[in-house]
DNA sequence: TCTGGGGTCCTAGGACCC
DNA sequence: TCTGGGGTCCTAGGACCC
């Protein structure tokens, strides 16, 4: 198809969310305007979002376990919150919706951040920016940035602008800039700073004379390919403004595979505990790969000491057990994971203490695309077990019910920790807010 | 002594993302 | 004491086939 100067006007938007995680904490505690806040992972371990006024007290806030600065919080007033996804992601729904109004073609990339098709000049389309910063906000409570270039790659590129630059009003079109100016903004970064680049390809460029976005966007497209892959050539192009990565309209409605894992909040250092822990993570994970109606045909199960921790023997270890038959039995799953046992801990490692687990589902497909012969039906299979268990979690809660050892009732020692909560406003009728006149 | 060649399918692992 | 969790894509290389 001819690309010519017709097609300047077709654009790609990144709308992403201001300290997403931060803001939504706000949205719901007004009197939390203008203060720093600072949203803790699972655990309550580290710092995974933190509002301007927190990054300002502190820049490299991002990341630091709470413990380290926990002190340091109190002394600056910063507001710590654990993290509520539930709130979270029931706001990111309005904010994509509210988004999608405004395009011909949306994809969700991610819970704080969605691709849009836009169509116009610069001068409208920074104008249509301004709108949907100011729609958004008005009807979610939710600041929006919006960065807009020839290609996702520039896309996102503007948005590293336009995070260091206040004066674009968090609307920043990259299309504004003259080539010179382009040149010299682009002379400017490192290739870490673009999509799709981290450490190692970053190392392995410098290594090659390529230091800066402009080195690389002025890079043989060929040899890139060659010494590094077909993703890495497709981000030079996108550099040139020749779109490669399409817009991914549909939600995919399955996924690939499907992951359980948790960091303990204490170490676990005895097989019965860790016994446990499988057995129950096995159980969630069959959960929701029930809820999105698949059927996985392989289990793998991977323990780990924690990477910081020194007073510990380091051990990880990952197994994986194909199942004979592709299942969505709990109990299968719990089987299949309790005999992974001896090849996860061959020898007796004394005084280690593991940190996390998890457990993978893969070779996912459809349940009902394939009837298994009778014949091959294993043990438990069409009992469903798993749909009553399901059944009893959405009446009764998670720890109503569980199968051998994801059985217990009371919260293990080791259960995840949130300490900080706030209230799941938008989800959960007994967690509303209360409003006084 | 001599021991093909080309193709497809599948999976584990690396690298990256938010 | 205390350092997150859940994904995707690509490629190399092995298995297997004729």
């Amino acid at each position: 198809m001819f690309e010519g100067p017709a097609d300047a006007r077709n654009q790609i938007a990144l709308i992403d969310c201001v300290s997403f995680y931060a803001s939504c904490e706000r949205v719901f505690e007004p009197k939390l305007a203008g203060r720093p806040i600072a949203v803790l992972s699972n655990n309550d371990g580290c710092v995974v979002a933190a509002s301007p006024e927190a990054k300002r007290l502190d820049p490299s806030i991002m990341g630091k376990p709470y413990f380290q600065i926990k002190a340091w919080c109190q002394l600056h007033g910063v507001v710590v919150r654990s993290s509520n996804y539930e709130l979270y992601g029931s706001l990111s729904d309005r904010v994509m919706t509210l988004i999608g109004r405004y395009a011909s073609a949306q994809e969700v990339y991610s819970i704080d951040e969605s691709f849009v098709a836009l169509r116009g000049s610069v001068e409208e389309l920074t104008a249509l920016g301004q709108e949907i910063r100011h729609t958004v906000l008005q009807h979610t409570g939710v600041p929006v940035r919006v960065s807009i270039g020839r290609t996702k790659t520039l896309a996102k590129l503007a948005s590293v602008g336009a995070k260091k630059d206040p004066s674009c009003n968090d609307v920043m079109h990259i299309g504004k800039y003259s080539s010179e100016q382009l040149d010299r903004i682009m002379a400017s970064m490192p290739t870490t700073e673009i999509w799709g680049i981290a450490s190692r390809t970053g190392k392995k460029l410098t290594a090659m004379g390529i230091h800066t976005v402009k080195d690389l966007r002025d890079a043989d497209p060929k040899l890139i390919r060659k010494k590094f892959s077909v993703v890495l050539q497709r981000t030079v192009m996108e550099l040139r403004g020749v779109p490669c990565i399409e817009l991914e309209k549909q939600p995919r409605e399955q996924k690939d595979q499907l992951i359980y894992s948790r960091s303990f909040s204490k170490k676990i250092q005895t097989l019965d505990e860790m016994k446990q822990v499988i057995s129950l993570y096995a159980q969630r994970v069959s959960a929701r790969l029930r809820a999105q109606g698949s059927l996985a045909g392989q289990v793998s199960v991977w323990v780990a000491t924690g990477w910081a921790d020194t007073g510990s023997p380091r051990h990880s270890a990952h197994v994986t057990v194909p199942l004979g038959t592709p299942s969505d039995d709990p109990i299968t799953f719990t089987k299949a994971a309790s005999r992974v046992f001896p090849d996860l801990f061959p020898e007796y490692l004394p005084g280690v203490r593991y940190a996390r687990a998890g457990v993978t589902l893969t070779d996912l497909r459809p349940a009902g695309a394939i009837q298994p012969l009778a014949l091959f039906q294993p043990e438990f299979e069409g009992r469903e077990i798993g749909k009553t268990l399901d059944e009893i979690t959405r009446r009764m809660g998670g720890e109503a019910i569980g199968v051998g050892l994801g059985g217990f009732k009371q919260p293990a020692g080791w259960e995840m920790k949130r300490e900080l909560l706030s209230k799941r406003a938008t989800t959960h009728w007994d967690e509303l807010v209360e409003v006084r006149a």
